[in-house]
DNA sequence: TGCATTTAAATAACGGTGTTAATTAAAATA
DNA sequence: TATTTTAATTAACACCGTTATTTAAATGCA
């Protein structure tokens, strides 16, 4: 039978055939995910809904399972940019400063802005889903158990985000320096994100307004730093 | 029936009788709160189900509709309870300290605990529906509107939760007696406020233990506590 | 007491959700 | 060209909150 078509083709007659239906496939992919981040922009997590994304772009709800395993899945991936855009967003708040106190003061004013300019994706990030974060943080290379188990065990040592391991390394620094008192830099640094996120969550609540909240940030933060002082 | 039993029923037969019939609605309607403060407890507030608290009284589901408006008003007089003992623990808290920075941190450890031991109320409360604060503190004078506008408008002279009064009430007391500096009471209050709430939501939330949580919140009180020191 | 009215509750149904099994149709392979 | 693989659909299931309609019992009144 494959000698009616080509002889040789041996070489690789799947490999090109598959190639194209591969392309067409993330193709579709890609705009499920486009759809998808629409949706929730637009729904947030609470309206989140599978067959809007599927109706959105002219398919049926379970094509979506022919991509992704589960609406969870679909919706991790869907904010997987999102997630990396507020690493970027703090570390170069970071970046922009050497002074552990100015740093610091930057983290967290960067963190607290970041919240409330991107308001759906903050409160799935630390407030509604934090499970998705967490299994980011567990990496490629974990079991299933390993991911399981870390759900079902938040103790322990924790996986840590970004934010807070650049919250320790400039307590850390102002230690060394002497600009801080000595400690567990980890507890300070807990302590600290701990208080700027209890702001930002409020401020995305209807118990505090952005603007209220922002006329606090500023104050917190130095009244949090100045107690990491001798 | 009425006339049967008694001639002289003009004087109230339709009040004993609608009385006994009131008590018997009266008894349903509070059945249906009992299992539905269960199915809460044991479901919290994303897996809470109308019809599931309905089969567990062998109700039908519509029966519900006929005490409650809807699923919502169900569940918000099936956790007043709850909001008023929040209430009563942290009154309670206040009213063992006379000296400002000591109530203070009776307050902050007080919410905090509660938080963690209440967790799914905890998470209603301040993260999942404050709403439901909101339209507590408007109180039962407020018409619809009002209810609707500061719904849609949080923004504005907030309306302000038992808590954040005590802790307003100290901070003014503090700056009174010299202990504090002067400034907006408010504002300090407030900031207060989130860091605390900031400690108690990501310790029901997976990225924090509880058990880590805990070893941070004194610390972390007495620190924002020496920031209104002068 | 008998009849009419009210009313508590149930049934049936609507539109929505996520998800799975079975089916169709088109593409890839031999 | 015939066979196999596979992308996508249809149909269905088990939920959900909610509304309109119907049943049946309790109440009101002559």
């Amino acid at each position: 039978m494959a000698t009616s078509t080509s002889p040789i083709a041996i070489i690789r007659p799947r490999k090109k055939s598959r190639a194209r239906g591969e392309v067409e496939k993330l193709e579709l992919r890609a705009s499920i995910l486009r759809a998808a981040s629409e949706e929730f922009l637009e729904h947030s997590y609470e309206g989140f809904s599978l067959r809007r994304v599927a109706e959105r772009i002219g398919y049926t709800p379970t094509t979506i399972y022919i991509y992704f395993k589960d609406k969870d899945q679909l919706l991790r991936e869907t904010v997987r940019d999102g997630f990396a855009a507020f690493d970027v967003t703090i570390q170069n708040a970071a970046l922009k400063h050497t002074d552990p106190r100015e740093r610091l003061h930057a983290l967290g004013q960067t963190y607290f802005e970041f919240g409330l300019q991107n308001a759906a994706l903050y409160r799935l990030m630390f407030m509604q889903r934090a499970d998705f974060l967490l299994l980011r943080l567990l990496g490629s290379g974990a079991t299933e158990e390993m991911r399981a188990a870390a759900l079902l065990d938040p103790s322990g040592a924790p996986h840590r985000v970004v934010a807070q391991d650049l919250l320790v390394a400039a307590i850390k620094e102002g230690i060394e320096t002497g600009q801080f008192l000595e400690g567990d830099a980890i507890a300070k640094a807990d302590a600290l994100w701990a208080s700027v996120h209890g702001l930002t969550s409020l401020a995305l609540s209807p118990l505090m307004s952005p603007d209220h909240a922002r006329s606090l940030i500023d104050q917190l933060l130095e009244n949090l730093i100045r107690g990491l002082e001798p």
